[in-house]
DNA sequence: CGGTATAATGACTCGTGGTCAGTGAGTGAC
DNA sequence: GTCACTCACTGACCACGAGTCATTATACCG
């Protein structure tokens, strides 16, 4: 009685074609302007059958948001696996490289990651897939703080939370990614996204292991 | 020949009414939720009369944003102006203070702004109105430049391009307001939007100041 | 008043997300 | 072989909301 098992293979195959077909349909013609139907038409189903494997279609935009909060932390984790024993610093930089990287490889994946941030989800999916996109991009924010604990564990960092510092941190490269997504603020600021990025990474390197002079001012005071 | 200049007035009130009616309903009720129908029942008018006097329901919402935009900029030149010889680095802290006390105060307002970043109006506003908010939104930071360029010119800051170093405060206390807007991050990294952002004003404020530090740094290499 | 301009109306269209009664291919029992 | 049954699938249909426009009401002026 192998047909059971046949049948859930054909059905999380069918699942995937609608997705990508999704994928491909929202990263052409942006996230509004295609139809369910013309989702539809793309996986080469009818309407109805995309009920039958997503809710709604918020929920399909929900599950490649997954997809790609996936691909991000798979690569932030390639960072930090091979080479546990390198300078906190430096897979902080890393990190922070990967996150840049992947956000300019993959700039839909990005935009989504904000929407949801912003709030643009809650509405309109399931608490349980909303649980687990937030789970997923918490194991980003995760990586990072560990990163961080590690380093003020060895004294190269001057922090005494390492989550609070991995917020800021964290904070600050998406704020910048926000920022600099409109080409209009890279004219005003006279600066484009990387030289923007690597300068607020620098800055909150610099504070975070600013140990010495902060001593030294509470030493003045 | 005073009725034009009368028409005028009234027109603008009536517009203003509309305004007010949106505010009141999208502010109530979420911005997703309310009907065109439902503003129109609200300002007393029918739905034809609402598309007298704005393009599409988006661009009152983009409008709402202007508004909360002038508030702002008012309360940071507020902080500002009085006492301009006051010292840069308190000036940023009250510059922030003031951007924290109004997306706290201002919630909806601020969630525009987000939605406005993130890009939900680009496609659906006329280029003249998005320009106008751009506009109002780079006054913000172009006080928040002006400051820091103070700063350095008195050597307070350790800076070279104050555009750049405002992008990285503004990018990062952003970065913060946005993240810590999901209650359950505030949870997991054990800290309220409060502490996180001061925390994060901390860090960047660190950074700007560090110069002995990097000095020091640069002598040891 | 009567004519003209301007403001306001709300029934209508049109597009789209979501539903559901119906269809038919595949399966297994006999 | 065939018959009953399951279940993935279909697409006509519905509900609803944004935006339109022919029509009506109001204000103004000669």
């Amino acid at each position: 009685m192998s047909t059971a098992a046949r049948r859930a293979r054909e059905k999380a195959q069918r699942r995937q074609e609608i997705l990508d077909a999704a994928r491909r349909e929202f990263f052409e013609r942006g996230f509004h302007t295609p139809t369910v139907d013309d989702v539809a038409t793309r996986a080469e189903v009818s309407k109805g059958t995309i009920y039958l494997y997503f809710k709604s279609k918020e929920e399909i935009l929900a599950h490649l948001l997954l997809e790609g909060l996936d691909l991000l932390v798979e690569q932030m984790e390639a960072v930090c696996n091979p080479e546990a024993s390198a300078a906190p610093e430096c897979t902080v930089r890393q990190l922070a490289s990967a996150y840049l990287q992947f956000c300019q490889a993959n700039p839909n994946y990005f935009r989504l990651i904000m929407a949801f941030d912003r709030g643009r989800f809650e509405e309109s999916i399931s608490k349980e897939l909303h649980q687990q996109v937030m789970n997923k991009s918490l194991e980003g924010l995760d990586i990072l703080a560990r990163t961080i604990e590690q380093g003020a564990g060895s004294g190269v960092f001057d922090v005494a939370d390492p989550w609070q510092a991995a917020g800021s941190v964290w904070a600050a490269l998406n704020g910048v990614l926000v920022l600099m997504g409109h080409p209009l603020r890279q004219r005003m600021l006279r600066n484009n996204l990387e030289t923007m990025f690597n300068a607020t990474l620098d800055l909150v390197l610099r504070g975070l292991q600013d140990g010495g002079q902060q001593a030294e001012k509470e030493a003045r005071a």
